[in-house]
DNA sequence: TTGTTAAACGGAACAAGGTTCCGTATCGTA
DNA sequence: TACGATACGGAACCTTGTTCCGTTTAACAA
């Protein structure tokens, strides 16, 4: 039952520089860089990329992962530290804000209906929308917002106000997000 | 002073032809389709899109010209139809909604950071921003809303929320729009 | 009508980026 | 050390945008 078909210890060391090369590019040139820079830059050919990562989604993931845990982490965390979880929704929320505007061009890519970037949008939704609508159901509970909005629908939007967000001095992404945030509170 | 450098009669014809194609084509594939879709379904060769249309900006705002006008216009007249600026905001805002869901891709070229859009940008921004502008103004002077929100990230905000809003099950962008509008509102 | 010319046309050619494929190199193991 | 499986590199191909130039055609005067 216990498979180890361990890989290869040159695939292992490829993987793990494609993933810095990555991370590196993508605050270079954004997560839209071209596979031939990130390949370039890994010291590798770009066969090598496609069969470690078969879509650039999945290579986004793996090198989004960790924040994407921790962001999805910190809304527990949140509700219980908060006594109003409208206000801890509104934390919660500031959190993904941040880490969206400082990811050049990946809310973008989180909105594309490029087939290559579907794994991307499942993963975040997969893994964030959970936690939003705990976040949501426990300010509904508490009579403190609507309770007509689907997790779903306010995650897409506030990825949606983001896109375009970075260094953009006329775009205020974070003020929209917090007008939204605002309009769902009762009276 | 009366200069008079009439075009060609073929040259008329076909930038009429291209402005048919375009429509047609952008409905069926949105505004991204392919330049040789476009110059197929005209008849005509992919030069003579680029002489007529030197980006595809250019050909985008040709092909809706007429209806960003109407929208605009429609500004002065809700609020004279209106004793609530802030209603007439709403729908105004609802009106632009409509225009944008309804045309496939646009609000994501709208967004796009592509030089290519640069005038599409411009265009929208020109004619639309100063007629928000105006009714933001009014619901202001009413004792309506909020006083610290720019005419320019009110658009970008309401462009952004409806991108991917196309036949998407679970994505209401007008839901979030109205959220937003909402969120504006004093007290 | 016909000749001349500037305007306009078509589409081949080029550039850029994504993706595939296969001959070659390397790893792990007997 | 030899051998099979695994992984690699990058040329080649596809799609889409954009340019360029030889050819065609509309406009007009003689």
């Amino acid at each position: 039952m216990t498979e180890k078909p361990r890989k290869r210890a040159d695939a292992q060391r490829n993987e793990l520089s494609l993933l810095d090369a990555a991370a590196a590019t993508f605050v270079a040139a954004g997560v839209d860089a071209p596979v031939r820079d990130i390949a370039a830059k890994a010291g590798v050919g770009v066969g090598t990329i496609y069969r470690h990562f078969p879509t650039r989604a999945d290579l986004i993931v793996a090198v989004y992962r960790h924040q994407v845990e921790a962001c999805a982490e910190a809304g527990p965390a949140l509700l219980a530290a908060n006594t109003s979880p409208h206000a801890a929704l509104a934390q919660w929320i500031d959190l993904f804000v941040d880490f969206l505007v400082t990811k050049h061009g990946l809310a973008g890519a989180l909105r594309s209906d490029n087939a290559a970037f579907q794994t991307l949008h499942a993963y975040f939704l997969d893994r964030l929308v959970p936690v939003c609508g705990q976040l949501l159901d426990a300010a509904v509970a508490a009579g403190e917002i609507r309770d007509d909005l689907q997790p779903i629908t306010l995650m897409r939007g506030v990825g949606n106000l983001c896109i375009g967000a970075e260094n953009n001095p006329d775009y205020d992404a974070r003020r929209l997000v917090d007008l939204l945030i605002t309009g769902l509170r009762l009276k």
